[in-house]
DNA sequence: TAGGATCTCTACTTGTGAGTATGATCGAGC
DNA sequence: GCTCGATCATACTCACAAGTAGAGATCCTA
């Protein structure tokens, strides 16, 4: 069993005049930020691991060495510990688009700045819970909630696109769908990187806006992508392909 | 109880040379398989509306107003259900690499052509189950195989991408970290495309091929991306943003 | 029409995990 | 020493969902 250190007997009493009760009172209460702090990121590795429904308050508790009552004294249930994991990766993000804002270069450069910290986020311990939290799993308020945050962020990469469209930047583009793509790809980041850590994250973003910057297509000679004819003839094969299960 | 599906060898009790004894259990072994795929479709949409552990098997017999032991007389448990979901969306994918193995073009445009299926079978029915089944809610045998699945098809891309590289119809770039991007983005369809279906999924692949061909940066009139002063310096911010949670 | 195979139901068992009631323990202040 | 608030543990309740037993219904072949 886990406790308390120092003895019951006493080393001593109350030393200098108490100077402020406040001061214990402060201590007390960062004492419980730290704790509660603890309890989140416990949940986020827990998570990590098994996924939210396999994960038991039992199971963090243990991970913490304490015991179940103790985890709900710091926090009222397991769907706002998870709601919780899911804000603290977020915020990372959105203070990105805050740092970005004072930048006075291209939006792309924006843009990209913007991406490396989504991408490190995304591996961050936080980055499952970001990325997998299931609205269905949390109720209505804190699933609007999250939506909202989703959102912001959504609107955020769009509009740097259309600035660098604007700016010169960016190659005309359908903002929307490349918002789409570029998150897309960097949320995916989570679920393969628990096994595959041999970047970090900053290595992963980086590598990934290198990706996202050229394209596919090679530059210069010449070959300049789209040529028509040699399309694969986009094969219409009535929208559903047979699939195992018959219809 | 698994049930003697054609008894192969079983003979015994049921000699009967009878012209069509075979016909009627034809028939029986048909409209068991057409029901059992019904079962693994309702179980398909619901796991995609409310998620997997949210939702029981009671809720997906109801959607088939049938009672539970119907469900289990087709499938032998719910882990199975999800197994099944998944096997049916990834084998799309593999059938595209298949077709695509006999297209005499550049690499280039069979992966494009590999990427709208992909993008396809995420936007389908089964596109949940195939992007978001945990393994850590499947036996370890059927998480075994499920992953054997995803590498095939991530190693299938990875070549293609190398291919390209070779014959010159892919910008040369890391195939990995490139396959991680592509992969990811079309799997994130499955995340927004229940909300937003203004899109069909191959005007959606389509769009996304569009997007990773062209990249960002603006074509042709000579601001050739990389212009290395125009980076925007890297900012080390020493690896973690300050987060939220106080360390 | 009997008899067996197939199919579905009602009614149960069982395990698990979220959340709680209650009280013990400790440090600090009077 | 006593109290009070903060902290944590033991031992529960309770609901839900996976899976099962076993009987009834239905159809096929003889």
């Amino acid at each position: 069993m886990n406790h308390r250190r120092s003895s019951p007997g006493a080393p001593g009493k109350t030393p200098v005049a108490a100077a402020s009760p406040w001061k214990a009172s402060h201590e007390r209460q960062r004492d419980r930020a730290v704790k509660r702090d603890a309890v989140i990121r416990a949940a986020a590795r827990e998570f990590n691991r098994k996924g939210y429904h396999n994960t038991s308050l039992d199971d963090i508790a243990a991970r913490l060495e304490v015991t179940k009552p103790t985890v709900y004294y710091y926090v009222t249930s397991k769907e706002q510990l998870l709601f919780q994991c899911f804000v603290a990766g977020v915020e990372r993000i959105r203070e990105a688009f805050r740092d970005v804002r004072r930048l006075e270069v291209p939006a792309r450069e924006r843009l990209n700045a913007v991406l490396r910290h989504y991408g490190e986020a995304v591996a961050s311990e936080f980055g499952w819970c970001m990325v997998r939290a299931e609205e269905q799993d949390l109720s209505p308020a804190m699933s609007r909630h999250i939506k909202a945050l989703k959102s912001e962020i959504d609107h955020g990469i769009r509009r740097l696109i259309r600035e660098g469209i604007q700016d010169g930047s960016i190659h005309p583009c359908d903002p929307k769908m490349t918002a789409f793509a570029l998150a897309g790809a960097l949320n995916w980041i989570a679920h393969w990187y628990r096994e595959d850590q041999s970047l970090s994250g900053a290595q992963i973003a980086e590598a990934f806006v290198r990706v996202f910057e050229a394209g596919l297509s090679p530059r210069g000679n010449g070959a300049l992508a789209q040529a028509p004819a040699a399309r694969p003839a986009p094969r219409r094969r009535a929208r559903r392909a047979p699939a195992p299960l018959a219809r």
